[in-house]
Order: structure tokens, then C-alpha cells, then sequence
DNA sequence: TCTGGGGTCCTAGGACCC
DNA sequence: TCTGGGGTCCTAGGACCC
């Protein structure tokens, strides 16, 4: 293999790249010299590297987390969920002088007798072969498994973790886009190593790195897009690797049920199978017309993309946040009337929190949004564009009073929520207030002029 | 005793402007 | 007086994901 040594890339710091790499990543004074020759040099020597793309999905994190604290656990029913402030109280009474890790297992908080809305976040294996899983009521749970342990969600716990495990990726692999806390595309086509036994190598080394700093486990999918790596990393779970490449695509996908892309949910496999296709293969015989009448323009035409294995998104390294909300489900549920004075509280302590999230963040917005849910669980959302944009907690509060006066009342709610829309960063919006008033006076000047 | 919280993106209709 | 598109912004709802 050849290697150019570019020195020193802009942030200071030293490199080996392939060729190839040369034209993303060197100064661009170094990179115009080079071109011509690189040209050259690929078109004649160096054949095109494979687009690899790796999807990486840490194994059941939340709970992994918790045995790294609480090893005592492993092998016994754990889900962790709920929330509700008895269980931190309880543990932390608990845990007294001693370690977490010295804490007998029979003082633990149990599912029995648990009272409230939560529901389960994760549930450990031992705890899945009672029948109990994510998104379940935490009280359904509990007839279901009453002596599994009940552990509060630690999110500064596993963002901590989040970030240890991005950090190790991102030094071995720069080409790193968040999806969450637990997952990460990455983009092996340049890396060094990254073509080697289809990306498997690099692939075990990410592992390795992981497990040596944390301990915790994951697997990985490499292929040739998002879509397919994404598939991949379930193939071979817990702390498996599996290899995808584009000759795979029927012996491999096509067998999977349509459930089994990523951006069929739900509702779309119901309608599918409604029309007798249930897995990709049969997704993949369809007419592209057919599926465009039957899922509309975008979604029939991506859909068929997909079952063929095709998708030329790219990994993302940084987005800016579109929105930012707050929500909470009542202990009981409320009546705007008669429970005025609680509700009234709630709905001033969660803009509060949302403009905090803002001013923390740094951004500013200018779109106030309300939801609600009632109690027969349907939603509603009510949402006011201001002329300029906010994070000011009051300001929020007014316009989130507006638009809640235009939703219906009657009905006794069960969750209040309140979001910021239209965000542009803290910093941009200043730039532009200072801007602000010098721009009148020219924009008049010149129009006199015209 | 049902069903959390924080997001993104898409659709569709209406207003408004050119 | 009637009749156009196209583009953008706003609003409400809903699907989907982690």
C-alpha cells in the first residue's frame, strides 16, 4: 500500500493517509500540488476503495451500564424504568457506607408493588423470558415478574459512558455521526484498515478498544451504505460482527421482514402485509409505480430503493437541533379547570426547563409549541411563530398560554408539553441583532438611489 | 392498572406574494 | 372578471426512531 505522509493537517496535528484521503483532508495548498498526481496516480494504479460503512449499536447499554456498577446483578431480572423518586431514595439509603458493588441483592428495590405511569426502558435477558420488555407499563410488568429488580434510569450515568465510547471510535475512525446514545454510523472507506476483510478488521479493533476502556460490548455491521450496516449490526448480537457486501443482498436481506428496515415502523409493516409483502425480498418484486400509488411519491420511490439495498445517504458528522422540548405524564391525570393551580405550575416549570435547555445549549427560537396528551391518550399540539426569536422562560410562558387557550379543555389530560421550534444558534442571532440596525439605514440609502 | 421522554421528517392545506 | 402557477411560510397531525 502507498502512503503520503501530509505532515501536518490545520488542526496541528500528524497523519497518514491514503492518496485518495489527501484531497478531504490536507491544507488546500498542499492538496491543489498533489491533485494533478493523485489524479493521475488513481486513475492508472489505484483502484476506487469500496464505500464501507459501519453501523455500531452498543449491546442492551442502559443495562450493561448498570452491571458495570452493580456486578452483583448479572444473570438476574433487572428492568430499568419508572422514575419515580421512591426507588433513588430507596437505593441510595442502601447503599450507606458500603460500594454499590457490596450491596446484597436482596435489598434491592423490587417490581412488586410498584405504583405509578413509568414504563421500562430496558429489560435485562433474564428479565425478557418473564415477558416483560421496553416500552411496557411498569405495573403490567410486575404481575408479570414481581421479584425482578427495579433500578431508576441514571441518564448522566450512560451519557458519560456514551461519550467514553464515541471518543475511542472517533480516534481510531473520524467519520463518526451520533444516532442517540448508544449508536453511531462510522465511515471506514478511507481509514486505514477499513477495507481489510471487508471492514471486519477494523471493525474487531473498535471493539476491542471499547471493551478494554469500558467493558461494555457491541456490535457491528459494515456494508455498503447506512441502510445495510444498520440490518448488519443485528445479524450476529450481542458483541458480534457481521459483514455485508452488495452481492449479499438476496441471501441476506431478502429474507428479513420489511419490518427489519429502518424507517418502516409500525404502520407501514401493517399496511404492507396487508397487501400479502412481508418480507424484503417480496418488497423488492414490486413495481416502483405500484408502490408509489399505494405509499405516495417519496415513500413508495425510497421504499424500493431500499428493498434493492440502495441508499447514498452519508454519514453526518454534526447537525444543528431543530427543536428542543419538554414533556411530563401526570401522577393523575388533570382538568384544566379544576386542577388550574397544579397544572398552572407544571406548565410555568417545564418552560422554564425548556428555556434553560436553550440558554445551555445556546440556541434561540422562535416557534412556541404546546402538546397535550388526554386521557384517552390522544394528542393534540398547538404551536405560534413569533416575529423574533427567544429563549426568555416568561416569553415562552405567554405564547405557550396562547396556543394552550386554542386547544380543547374539556377532557382531563394526562401529559402537558412544551417545545421551541426554529432554532438558529444563540451566536447567529446576536450577529444578526448587531447587523440589525445598520442594515435599515443603508437598505433605504440605496433604495433612494435606485 | 394500559401505553415515557426527547427528537426528526413528511404531508397537506391555507395565506400571501410575485 | 376570471384564471394561472410557483415559492415560501405557517400550522396540525402523524409516522418513526432511540
Amino acid at each position: 500500500m502507498v502512503v503520503f505522509d501530509l505532515a501536518h493537517d490545520n488542526r496541528g496535528q500528524s497523519h497518514h493517509f491514503m492518496p485518495h484521503y489527501a484531497a478531504w483532508f490536507a491544507p488546500t495548498q498542499v492538496a491543489a500540488k498533489i491533485a494533478p498526481a493523485l489524479t493521475t496516480f488513481m486513475s492508472t494504479s489505484q483502484p476506487a476503495p469500496l464505500r464501507r460503512i459501519a453501523h455500531l449499536d452498543m449491546d442492551a447499554f442502559y443495562a450493561s451500564v448498570e452491571l458495570l456498577r452493580y456486578p452483583q446483578l448479572k444473570g438476574l431480572p433487572v428492568v430499568i424504568g419508572g422514575g419515580r423518586r421512591r426507588q433513588d431514595e430507596d437505593l441510595t439509603a442502601a447503599q450507606g457506607e458500603r460500594t454499590p458493588d457490596k450491596i446484597p441483592v436482596a435489598e434491592f428495590p423490587r417490581l412488586q408493588g410498584y405504583s405509578g405511569r413509568g414504563v421500562i426502558t430496558t429489560a435485562t435477558y433474564a428479565a425478557r423470558q418473564f415477558g416483560v420488555g421496553s416500552a411496557m407499563g411498569l405495573m403490567k410488568a410486575a404481575k408479570l415478574c414481581p421479584d425482578a429488580i427495579l433500578l431508576p434510569v441514571d441518564f448522566a450515568a450512560y451519557r458519560h459512558y456514551s461519550h467514553t465510547f464515541k471518543t475511542i471510535i472517533q480516534e481510531i475512525a473520524p467519520l463518526v455521526e451520533n444516532r442517540g446514545i448508544d449508536e453511531v454510523y462510522i465511515d471506514f472507506t478511507q481509514v486505514p484498515g477499513g477495507q481489510r476483510e471487508g471492514g471486519r478488521v477494523l471493525a474487531r479493533l473498535i471493539q476491542k478498544s471499547i471493551f478494554d476502556a469500558t467493558g461494555l460490548t457491541c456490535s457491528v455491521g459494515v456494508a455498503p451504505n447506512k441502510l445495510l450496516a444498520k440490518m448488519a449490526s443485528e445479524f450476529n448480537k450481542p458483541n458480534g460482527i457481521a459483514i455485508v457486501f452488495e452481492d449479499d443482498l438476496q441471501t441476506k436481506i431478502w429474507p428479513l421482514a420489511c419490518r427489519k428496515i429502518n424507517g418502516i415502523g409500525p404502520r407501514a409493516d401493517e399496511k404492507l402485509q396487508q397487501l400479502g409483502i412481508r418480507t424484503i425480498g417480496e418488497l423488492a418484486q414490486q413495481d416502483v409505480g405500484w408502490l408509489i400509488d399505494h405509499f405516495g411519491q417519496k415513500t413508495g420511490a425510497w421504499m424500493f430503493d431500499a428493498a434493492h439495498g440502495i441508499d447514498a445517504r452519508p454519514v453526518v458528522l454534526e447537525s444543528e437541533p431543530v427543536s428542543i422540548s419538554r414533556e411530563t405524564t401526570f401522577e393523575r391525570d388533570l382538568h384544566a379547570v379544576r386542577d388550574k393551580a397544579e397544572l398552572g405550575a407544571i406548565f410555568t416549570r417545564l418552560c422554564e426547563q425548556v428555556a434553560q435547555d436553550l440558554k445551555r445549549q445556546g440556541y434561540v427560537g422562535k416557534t412556541i409549541g404546546i402538546k397535550l396528551r388526554y386521557d384517552d391518550f390522544k394528542s393534540v399540539t398547538r404551536e405560534l411563530t413569533l416575529p423574533d426569536h427567544t429563549y426568555d422562560a416568561a416569553t415562552i410562558r405567554r405564547n405557550a398560554g396562547l396556543c394552550l387557550k386554542r386547544a380543547p379543555l374539556q377532557q382531563r389530560l394526562r401529559l402537558l408539553g412544551v417545545r421551541v421550534g426554529s432554532l438558529i444558534p444563540l451566536a447567529e442571532h446576536q450577529a444578526g441583532l448587531r447587523k440589525g440596525p445598520l442594515r435599515a439605514p443603508l437598505q433605504t440609502a440605496m433604495d433612494l438611489a435606485t
